[in-house]
DNA sequence: CATGAATGAGCGTTCATTCAT
DNA sequence: AATGAATGAACGCTCATTCAT
């Protein structure tokens, strides 16, 4: 099922290269074709949408954001580990701009994919129910809530400087954290 | 001056109520005179380019957005004063999605936009440094960086569900207050 | 007939000035009327078509065209009359760029126009058959190709430099003469 | 290299049909398409812009220009061999309506129009030179003047009849001719 | 009369997608 | 399986002309 013909796992590989060069919000398939030296319908045969592409695209990302919940969740200070994850995933998220739209997706196109992104989801529900028994961060966010936070926080370092990183992940991290009420 | 006849008046508002229910995100000036039922040259008429039109769209929102920072610079209690204000600007973030667009936006097209944004920018640099004086807010950062954060918590309301909103806010709110080191 | 209310002699003036400034190969009536301060409506009132405002630019030229003319017939020395004549009529193609459509036109929008093209084809016709049978002329060709051949000079002037003028001209006042057979 | 498959060649040959009977002067590509029979982006596809149309349309006229040129410095009589040529150019001007255009375009689109153009200029300015030289041609006139004479010509007998052709070739041919001063 | 708002045909251009080769 | 030619909808924009005010 996985044997590509040697010059079809050629052309695969030539057209993600050229894909990751490129800006995945806006990955179009006609040009990607041309840049890599091969036909449209080529692009189409190996990732019938660009959706499909994407997923591609992220997947070794995806298994690197397993990794990183996989070792948070080993952490013995709950806190810390969450900590660390969050911005971890923020820097993931940076560098593969397409990470967002696949983790928001309700669909997905591969398998491998899905499989991954529950696991993760999974993981990170833990990762985030420790750390909010442990009194490390509000109990009333959910998982999908801190994702859609840590997106939110992504858009606003791409609008400004790769400068802000750091101080803008530390305001969510901030945030996160249980208080007494904030205008009081 | 400002005295419009009266068809060109009643187009205008056709034209504006159809853009009021797009994507401010991206105005399609055809599509809008097709559905205004209006000619595309009596778009074009009142509206050169789409950035236009969208600065019309958020025009009283500008207005508002001012008299929030006005508001707030009349607080006595600096910190309060700030946490309201941005509070009641994320809100208006969210009621015109231009407003993130045309408040980063380098070029203005009206004049009357340009001194509207001027003057916000000027309120909320004046309303953050004393914010930060005052100790309620960390001084490290800069009011650009905050109009940043507020679209990053713009966009991230926008992943998910409008309840979001009161939480995403209080995590900002929180996240800029000045603190301890953040993982100590 | 020619009695025009005050106001309307003044649009009628100020479409006039902006016309001459404007290309006479592309009178855009939208354009002149915005940049005369003038409703469109007003500039088609007094020139329905753009034929009618070129023909207007042209009236003052068609009227030093006709004196060119005139002079030039009382020259007793006819091949002398006819060439002063033809560089003056280049001069002239030169300076009023419309002139050429208005020349060729077979229609004409106003009498004077019309009466003012007749006269002055009319003396041409007579300068170009004196000229003929004195012998300074090739007496092979009538005045609408040697008017012709004028434009052409004129085109090829202007795909140049201005400085080609005096020597094109003398191409074409050479090319005129009677001569020996071309290739001889 | 060359080897165009069978339908793409049909619709190219289709497009260049078509462009053939329009008006060099303005290619509307939308227009061509139509009339073709063809999608738009199937003109753009072959002919990214009019002017690359316009080369193909002119291609094959470069070609015989360059041979035309060739044939004439061949000539061991110099003036006759520029006579001869020049009456040719004028011809090919008046076939392929989009010569001037690609002759006098400062850019060219096609690696082979540009060499074209090239070795034709340089043929020229050597027969020019050499027919100056003879002294059967006045010595004051540079070879881009003469094209732009040529040019003009082309303009003067597509405003009449294709019957001006030979005498107003003539009237070039004797106008370029060294002679006594114009008006002498 | 003057105005200028409105019209809408039509051009240039792009791009996702299909399908003949 | 791969190719890339073809498609055509749709957008941005311009401009000559009409017509309501």
């Amino acid at each position: 099922m996985n044997a590509l013909r040697a010059d079809a796992a050629r052309s695969r590989e030539r057209i993600l290269e050229v894909a990751r060069r490129s800006d995945p919000k806006s990955l179009r398939l006609n040009e990607i074709a041309r840049e890599a030296g091969v036909g449209v319908g080529t692009v189409y045969r190996h990732f019938p949408t660009a959706h499909a592409l994407l997923e591609e695209l992220t997947r070794e990302t995806l298994g690197r954001l397993g990794e990183v919940a996989a070792r948070a969740c080993a952490d013995t200070d709950s806190g810390r580990g969450f900590e660390t994850a969050l911005r971890a995933v923020v820097d993931l998220h940076l560098e593969a701009g397409g990470l967002q739209a696949v983790l928001l997706a309700d669909e997905d196109v591969g398998e491998e994919v899905a499989a991954l992104k529950a696991s993760i989801f999974e993981r990170f529900d833990e990762l985030l129910r420790r750390a909010q028994e442990g009194g490390a961060v509000r109990p009333d966010l959910s998982a999908a809530q801190v994702e859609r936070l840590v997106c939110g926080v992504e858009h606003a370092i791409r609008l400004g400087e790769p400068a802000d990183r750091d101080v803008f992940v530390d305001t969510l991290v901030i945030g996160l954290r249980p208080s007494a009420a904030p205008m009081g």
